[in-house]
DNA sequence: TATCATGCAATATATGATGTTACATGAAAC
DNA sequence: GTTTCATGTAACATCATATATTGCATGATA
């Protein structure tokens, strides 16, 4: 089963923003994710629409962090993507006739509920300047510097 | 996000089983099920070497529950099946040398670890046992008889 | 007006689950 | 014993879909 990684692309990406002082293009971005630059601004799309970024066509444009970080939280991107799919667990039919299957949908997806319930809370408890603080005490513990080119050179 | 409907499919193949005078054979269940022989034999393959079902070749042979359904958690069936990725959600990159990226997979996981513990443990409170009961009062509620092939055939 | 950057639709690629075929093994029926 | 039935498994085919790419339109700056 293939995992979606765009939550975790996103907040990657705009972690980086953060650190950034001008805008940045979504080539430069998409250079150090590894990936293509139409895969980031599908990326961000959510997120602008949702007023967390901004971006700017042109000479000097690019994308820029558009709301101060400790607002918002992990939940918030996560809802801005869409609130994709979060467990790889399914049902082999959604609404089956067979009442056995019935049944077994039932005790799933009330288990999936509450585990998709804490999920989410602890989501929404996290906020983006958190994440910021983890990364500036890792970068004082690692005694390493970082720019957006350099760290994703290798 | 595909879903993995394994863990449902099989589950519902068990309680058919159960239900089942004798044995039956995977074509039977494929034809249940919409899906293919093969298809049968390599879900139940994990069961089958856990215990909890039986195979038996030949004439009169197929399938058969070879534990009573009290004992059977279905956390003992998600482990049978190889303990498949439960989220749909994932990294990036796995052992990123990005310090930022380090930040975000460590409070996803963090998040993730505690969903999935909750979800295991209720996985674990649920016996193929009470899956039955549940399922004969959704007969009794509705009506209806049941057996594999009718109750499948549309 | 030339260049740079996003916006977006359409298409291509890659990956992985699911489905299928083929054949070997073993058990029961005859 | 040989025929039939069923599982066991590997190899292969298909299908779904996430990801990547291409192409072109739009708008902003030099």
């Amino acid at each position: 089963m293939k995992r979606d990684s765009r939550l975790s692309g996103v907040l990657h990406v705009l972690l980086h923003l953060a650190e950034a002082s001008g805008p940045v293009t979504s080539e430069a971005m998409a250079k150090a994710m590894q990936t293509n630059p139409v895969v980031i601004r599908r990326l961000m799309a959510g997120l602008r629409e949702a007023g967390f970024v901004h971006s700017e066509k042109g000479h000097g444009g690019g994308w820029a962090i558009a709301r101060d970080l400790a607002s918002v939280s992990l939940r918030d991107v996560y809802d801005a993507l869409g609130a994709p799919e979060l467990f790889a667990l399914g049902h082999r039919t959604e609404a089956p006739g067979c009442l056995v299957e019935q049944a077994v949908n039932a005790a799933l997806d009330d288990a999936l509920r509450d585990a998709e319930t804490l999920l989410l809370d602890r989501f929404g408890a996290v906020t983006l300047a958190a994440l910021s603080v983890d990364f500036h005490a890792r970068m004082v513990a690692s005694g390493k510097s970082i720019d957006l080119e350099t760290v994703h050179a290798g």
